[in-house]
Parts: C-alpha cells; sequence; structure tokens
RNA sequence: GGGCUCGUGGUCUAGCGGUUAUGACAUCGCUCUCACACAGCGAAGGUCGCCGGUUCGAAUCCGGCCGAGCCCA
C-alpha cells in the first residue's frame, strides 16, 4: 500500500487546538465579505454570562453556527455577530450575595462598578468556550448590551418611540418581586406548582349565619373588600347579597354572586384582596372597590395590617393563621398543590402592588403583531404558534422601568417645578441619576431645576434592538435597508415569549414592519432522562469536560444528528461517544484513499458511476436541507451514506482496481470524499478541515457546497438495494462456510442484475 | 378547565396508504478480512400510545380517548 497522505493512524482531539490556531492565521476564512454574494445577516442571542457556560446553550450555538458556515457554503456573504447580554439583575445579584449587601443599601456607582468588573470576568470564559467550540462569529466586534454605545443605541429608541407617545406612566396593581425590588412583566414571571396551605375562614354574616371561604393568602384578610361565590352554588345560595365581617379586622364586606368564583376549588367561596392574583385585579375594577395597599414594595406588611405590620409575608401568614385558629375563625387548614407565579430571576412568589411604572403600549397592537409574525417564516413551522398563543395571552401593557441599578437608566428628567416630563435628542448615553440635565430651563416654566429619572429598563428592552444594531440602524442606511427585515433570527423555544416577541413589538413599533424574513427555533438541551438540566438537581453536566473528552466535532455532530429541528435534545455522553465514532470512520476512510493520488477524472466503470449517482442524491438532499437550515437530515443522510453504502460497499468492491491504478477507481473514491467533506465541513468543521488541509490542501472552509455532476446516470441508485444484498449475502455465505473474508469461495455467482458490476464484485470476494 | 405541540424496539430516529417497519447509540455472540477492533459480521429487542372509522389494504388518512411537555386560566 502506498503511504497515505493522511499521516496520523486516528482523529486526535488535540487537533482541534491546532486548528483554531491556523484559522486565527487566516482570518479572511470566516469574515463578512460582501464580494462573496448576496449579504446575509443572522440575529444571535447574546447569551447572558454566568458562572460557566450551560451545555444546552453550547449546543445551541453549535447549531446557530452550522447554520451560518452552511449559509456562508451556500454562496452567502454571511454577518455572523456575536453580543454578550451583561445587562441585569443575574449580575447584580451574585454582587449582592459576594458582599451580602442588598442592592438599595449601595451607593449606587460603587455597586455598578463591582458588577462591571464581575460581569467581565465571566464574560470571557463565554467566548473561549465559543470560539473552542468553532464558532465563525464576528468576536472581533463583538458587542456588549452594557456598553455606551449599545445603551445609547437602545436609549436613542426609546426617545424615538417616546416621542411618538408609544410610552405612558401609570399607577396600576402589577407584577412585583420583592426580593428584587422592581415591578415585572408578564414574560418575567413562570408558573409552578408550589405546596401551600389553604385555608378555610368561617366569616360571620351581619344578617346571621355564615360564609366560609377558602385561601392561600391569609395574610390578606386587612386587604379583603368582598366575598364572591358562585351564582350556581347552592352551599351558599342564601349568602349571596348579604354583608360578611371580616375575622381578625371587624370591617365588614359584601358577599356577591359572581362567575368567577370557582366552585370546585376549597369552600367555593372566595375573597377579594387588594391583590391576590389577577383575578383579584379585576374584579377590583369591575366591583369599584377601594383597593387597600397590605404589603410594600420590600415584602412587608404595611400599617394596615395593623398588628401583623412589619412583618414579611411568610411569617404574617404563619401568625393570621394562629390568630384565627385562637379565635375558632378557622375551620381547617388543607395541603395542596398550588399553581404559583414566581418571579423567573429570583423564585419569589409574586406580588400584585400598586405601583408607578413606565409602560409600553402593546395591548393595541396585538392585531398588527398577529399579522406581522404570520409574514416571518418559522423553520420548523410549528413553533409559530408559540409566539402567537403568546401575544393572543397577553393581558397588560409592558411595565418597562425596574428600580434596579446596573441596566439602561431610561433617559428622561422632570421639571422640578411644573413637572413635566423632558426627554433628550437620541444620540448620547445618559444617566439621569448622576447626569446633569442637558437644558439650561423648563420649556414649560422656564425653571432651572431638573430631577433626574431614577429607574432603568426591564433587560429585555435592550435585547428587543439586538436586529437593529447588528444591521446598523441609524448608523449605516444604506446597509439597514439592504438588511432589514433581517435575514435570519436563531434562538431557542424558551424565549420566544421575551425576545423574539420583544424584538417583533420594537421592530414594527420602530418600523412597521416584520423585523425576519425567517426564524429558526431550536429545542432545550435536557439531561439523558429528560430532565431540565440543573445545577440543584445534580444532573449538570458542565460543558468544558465534555469538550476536552470528546472535542467539538463530536459535540456538534450529536447536536446535529440526535433530533429533528425544534426537538428538545437529551445530552448523553454515550451519544456524544457514538458521535465521535463516526468522525473516526470518516478519518478512516479519507486516511485510506488519501493513499491514491487526487486525479481530475478517469475513465469509468460502472460501479464508479453507481457510487457517483449515489452521491449526486445525497447533495441534492443536503443542499435542500441546508436551505431550510435543518442539519439533522445532513448529518444523519451523511453518516448513512459514509456507514453503510460508501465504506463497506463502493470501498470494498473499487480496492483491487484502485490498488492496480485504476484511474475510474481512484477518481471515483476521490471525487465522493471531496464532497462529503464539503457536505460535512458546517457541521464537523476541525475533522474534515485538517482531512482537506493534508489530502488536498487549502481549507474546505473556503469551498462552496458540491453541487449536482451531470452526465451521471441516476438510475443507477436502483442498483443499491440488490448490491447490499448480494455483499451481505456473500459475507453470509463465507462465514457459515467458515471461509475467511480473504479467501476464494465457490458456488457463488453474480445475479444478472448486477452483471454491470460482475468484475469489482468477482474480485471483491475472490469469485471464480 | 382551555389552547398548542408531541407520542415508532431501553434511548434517539426514518418511513406519511401496500416494505419481512429504517438507521444510530446501548446490549449479546463470533471474527484481527492488507483504511479502521474507536472495526467487521451476526443476534436479540417493536401489538408503530389506546379504541373506533375510511379503505381490498393504515405506523401512514379521519374521529374519540389516554399520556407527556409547554403556555394560559
Amino acid at each position: 500500500m502506498p503511504d497515505p497522505k493522511l499521516a496520523a493512524k486516528q482523529w486526535d482531539v488535540n487537533f482541534e487546538e491546532e486548528l483554531l490556531q491556523v484559522w486565527e492565521r487566516e482570518p479572511g476564512l470566516y469574515a463578512y465579505n460582501p464580494d462573496r454574494g448576496p449579504t446575509y445577516v443572522i440575529d444571535t442571542p447574546p447569551p447572558y454570562p454566568s458562572g460557566d457556560w450551560h451545555p444546552g446553550a453550547v449546543v445551541a450555538y453549535a447549531l446557530i453556527d452550522m447554520i451560518a458556515r452552511s449559509q456562508r457554503m451556500l454562496g452567502k456573504a454571511v454577518v455572523f455577530p456575536f453580543g454578550l447580554d451583561r445587562n441585569g439583575i443575574n449580575i447584580e445579584r451574585t454582587v449582592e450575595k459576594k458582599h451580602g449587601k442588598r442592592l438599595h443599601q449601595w451607593d449606587r456607582q460603587e455597586f455598578i462598578d463591582k458588577c462591571r468588573e464581575e460581569i467581565t470576568a465571566i464574560g470571557d470564559g463565554i467566548l473561549r468556550i465559543a470560539k473552542r467550540m468553532g464558532m465563525t462569529a464576528d468576536f472581533g466586534h463583538a458587542y456588549y448590551t452594557d456598553s455606551d454605545a449599545y445603551r445609547a443605541f437602545s436609549q436613542a429608541i426609546f426617545i424615538d418611540l417616546f416621542n411618538r407617545g408609544l410610552f405612558y406612566r401609570g399607577e396600576r396593581p402589577g407584577f412585583y418581586c420583592v426580593a428584587c425590588e422592581t415591578p415585572l412583566a408578564e414574560a418575567d414571571i413562570v408558573h409552578e406548582e408550589v405546596p401551600s396551605k389553604l385555608a378555610w375562614v368561617r366569616f360571620p354574616l351581619t344578617e346571621g349565619g355564615e360564609v366560609t371561604i377558602a385561601t392561600t393568602r391569609p395574610e390578606l384578610l386587612p386587604a379583603c373588600r368582598a366575598v364572591i361565590v358562585h351564582p350556581d352554588d347552592e352551599r351558599w345560595r342564601g349568602a349571596a347579597g348579604k354583608t360578611a365581617t371580616v375575622p381578625l379586622f371587624g370591617h365588614e364586606v359584601p358577599v356577591r354572586a359572581h362567575p368567577e368564583a370557582r366552585m370546585d376549588f376549597g369552600s367555593g367561596a372566595a375573597m377579594i384582596c387588594s391583590y391576590g392574583d389577577l383575578v383579584d385585579i379585576r374584579l377590583f375594577r369591575e366591583l369599584q372597590l377601594e383597593p387597600v395597599k397590605a404589603i410594600d414594595e420590600r415584602g412587608r406588611m404595611t400599617a394596615a395590617a395593623g398588628p401583623y405590620a412589619g412583618l414579611r409575608v411568610e411569617p404574617a401568614r404563619e401568625a393570621v393563621l394562629k390568630d384565627l385558629e385562637s379565635k375558632g375563625a378557622l375551620e381547617k387548614v388543607q395541603s395542596i398543590l398550588h399553581k404559583t407565579p414566581l418571579c423567573e430571576r429570583s423564585r419569589t412568589p409574586v406580588e400584585f402592588l400598586l405601583t408607578e411604572a413606565w409602560y409600553l403600549k402593546q395591548l393595541e397592537f396585538r392585531p398588527a403583531l398577529e399579522r406581522v409574525v404570520g409574514e416571518m417564516a418559522f423553520h420548523p413551522p410549528r413553533h409559530r404558534q408559540l409566539l402567537l398563543d403568546w401575544i393572543a395571552s397577553l393581558t397588560i401593557d409592558w411595565p418597562v422601568s425596574r428600580h434596579r441599578y446596573y441596566h439602561t437608566e431610561i433617559p428622561l428628567w422632570t421639571c422640578g417645578k411644573c413637572k413635566l416630563v423632558l426627554v433628550p435628542k437620541p444620540g448620547p448615553y445618559y444617566r439621569p441619576w448622576r447626569d446633569a440635565a442637558p437644558w439650561e430651563e423648563c420649556p414649560n416654566c422656564s425653571a432651572t431645576e431638573f430631577v433626574g429619572e431614577t429607574r432603568v429598563f426591564d433587560t429585555w428592552m435592550d435585547s428587543s434592538c439586538s436586529n437593529l444594531w447588528v444591521t446598523r440602524y441609524g448608523k449605516d442606511e444604506a446597509f439597514f435597508d439592504e438588511n432589514f427585515p433581517t435575514h435570519l433570527r436563531t434562538q431557542g423555544r424558551e424565549i420566544v415569549r421575551t425576545w423574539l416577541y420583544y424584538t417583533t413589538l420594537k421592530s414594527w413599533l420602530v418600523k412597521g414592519e416584520k423585523p425576519f424574513q425567517h426564524v429558526f427555533i431550536h429545542g432545550l438541551g435536557l439531561d439523558a432522562r429528560g430532565r431540565a438540566m440543573h445545577r440543584t438537581t445534580g444532573n449538570y453536566l458542565p460543558a468544558d469536560p465534555l469538550i476536552q473528552k470528546f472535542g467539538a466535532d463530536a459535540i456538534r455532530f450529536f447536536a446535529a444528528s440526535e433530533t429533528g429541528p425544534g426537538d428538545d435534545y437529551r445530552i448523553s455522553e454515550d451519544k456524544i461517544g457514538g458521535a465521535q465514532k463516526f468522525i473516526t470512520k470518516l478519518w478512516n476512510v479519507a486516511r485510506f484513499i488519501s493513499s491514491f493520488p487526487a486525479i481530475p477524472a478517469g475513465k469509468l466503470k460502472a460501479s464508479d458511476e453507481w457510487i457517483l449517482a449515489e452521491l449526486n442524491a445525497l447533495i441534492v438532499e443536503c443542499r435542500g436541507a441546508y436551505e431550510e437550515y435543518n442539519l439533522f437530515v445532513p448529518a444523519n443522510r451523511c453518516r448513512e451514506f459514509l456507514w453503510n453504502t460508501f465504506a463497506p460497499h463502493y470501498v470494498e468492491m473499487v480496492k483491487g482496481r484502485a490498488y492496480q491504478g485504476d484511474d475510474g477507481a481512484v477518481y471515483g473514491l476521490h471525487a465522493t470524499l471531496r464532497d462529503l467533506l464539503r457536505l460535512l465541513a458546517p457541521i464537523v468543521p476541525f475533522s474534515t478541515d485538517k482531512i482537506w488541509r493534508e489530502v488536498y490542501g487549502g481549507s474546505v472552509h473556503g469551498e462552496l457546497l458540491p453541487s449536482l455532476r451531470a452526465g451521471v446516470r441516476e438510475e443507477l441508485t436502483k442498483a443499491t438495494p440488490g448490491i447490499q444484498a448480494f455483499n451481505s449475502d456473500t459475507w453470509k455465505r463465507k462465514r457459515e462456510a467458515g471461509i475467511s473474508l480473504g479467501q476464494p469461495i465457490e458456488g457463488i455467482a453474480v445475479p444478472e442484475a448486477l452483471k454491470d458490476f460482475a468484475d469489482d464484485l468477482k474480485r471483491m470476494h475472490r469469485l471464480p
């Protein structure tokens, strides 16, 4: 056997590190180059830096990179930005915990400095892993949402929308997290089954008798303003219309019949308080009740709670229950599982408080947004519904103000005298809590004192501008016009209701158009048993050791081949190990082929044309799949082709000829390898490039995806099952006869249907 | 309670009106056959969630039910 050009006996994970350095020295390979073809912008999710990067996210970004690479190889000039979303409560909580000091106890500037220090340290970890995974994003121009430039950009868009009257200030009951001390939007809330106590509390009726209400929030008794029962509820038919006295607090409230009361929950009677949940809010409005603020922004009971004032919610609840018990007003306490709204970040139960906030109008735009969503192509299409469902379920406008520090400041000042709200010109980065107002005097009353807004934006206000940022909105009009709506948004299913929704809303408000032509939605990374992976659950597989053990290519191949587009994927070491075997197989086939010269063409025999026909079919399928962002099909089809057709059948059939220097066989081997490498390059960029460089020179990543080879008789693929069956049968008969595969065997004839392949088949099996 | 999505061997998956139901990982047995033992060959493993219907014929179409996940009440 001649010496193979691929010297190494097997694929080595360490080759990946070497290739990273090679790529580093060839920056033109992946850079945006408008001469290459039509510009193609991908809006990728800016990850939020945390301790270490969740393996599910690493896999997801690998998928996104495969899309970028495949579009590049389809001839697009790909703009593949990378950002880090560094604003937000996560890093604030990290700093709070580290120093044991709550946000509002800090000097604001000092706190901001600490956050910046901390986030910078962890952000670099993500960049390192992203590069190690072979991502080809434009790291040189990575954007940070907490940079002055990005915040100014976000503020400028706010100012524009503000001047168009799309924001308003409102004092209304809304979601509030007492741990984060800030109002929340609907998207910040998760619902979970939490073990709770359902208290049955007796309310005496003025007219005699009593009504027993069931509640999980007895501490809200002081804020109770009504009791409702269902009109059809036989149990409480007599109570409706009467007056009840609230135990412990003594005030009288009306008992009303209302369809909102759930007959099948608890006693069937419910108290209406300001505010326990959304139903309370709705009924207070409907029944025109006067709200009472029983809990304050720090999560403590107010003076309205009388003797319980100053207690936190939990202890207050216990105290109230104890007192109800001793007064004989407590009928019973049931343990139940109760769907409870929690703050997504702190996992604290959400309170409903009357607070002042800035709102962005959204409810009135729902029909338009639904239309816009209908105009975007979703991959997979079924995931469009996630966004439509979310839009349909919105009930309040978007509260965008937060009482936090490490976020983008709301760029507003208020006149100290006439209280007029003043908005500056878009452009600079404004910090109204510490900067002087950019005016000499109030345009309304000529006063010279201004009060800066101290609140900041919900972080989604910033990230919902990412598509405008990467298409250079307001900075490069020509580029923006060409690339908005942006070609592709890639993201996970879990942030459809936040990132995708808010981006759609913002873009529609800013440009009156859909933000994207295509939306690619991937599934969630779960553990091997299908559960979400959390550090706290003990099923967390850190990404770093996985990469060290299996390499980026194995993880990437796993990511592509494991599940179909949009489905969740279970991350298991077994499966990643299986992917690694595929790379070994590819390496070994390539190593064998590399021992023959790479010739431009040859005189084809039937077997050679047959494999080229199979190859054509593979190319059609893979190109089509890449065009619709499907990585699953190329990964699995290539594996199947290589492992079940090319290596065991074609390679074995033509080996003899190849050793004799037959140019048809040698050409068939090399043509197939070259195309296979290019088809696989987006998915396993390391191994394909290593092979390409050593066998053909240059980089496979400078190539385009292969095109159909003309002049090949497609009908030859019909012979494939016959060839496979004949070979399999011959192997089996040798084995049954105790003849080793290298030895001749008598009594086997090549079937008539395969007569074109007879020479190769006879040589392969040593038939007479 | 409502909506959406999904339901094929242990796990993932192909098939989408007629196949002995595909392949991969895992399991078991045999074999170093000159690219590869990180391999090859072979075996075991499935009532295609359940029940009806349409059809000569259903994993595949229709209806109902059950289960899972997500979202909303």
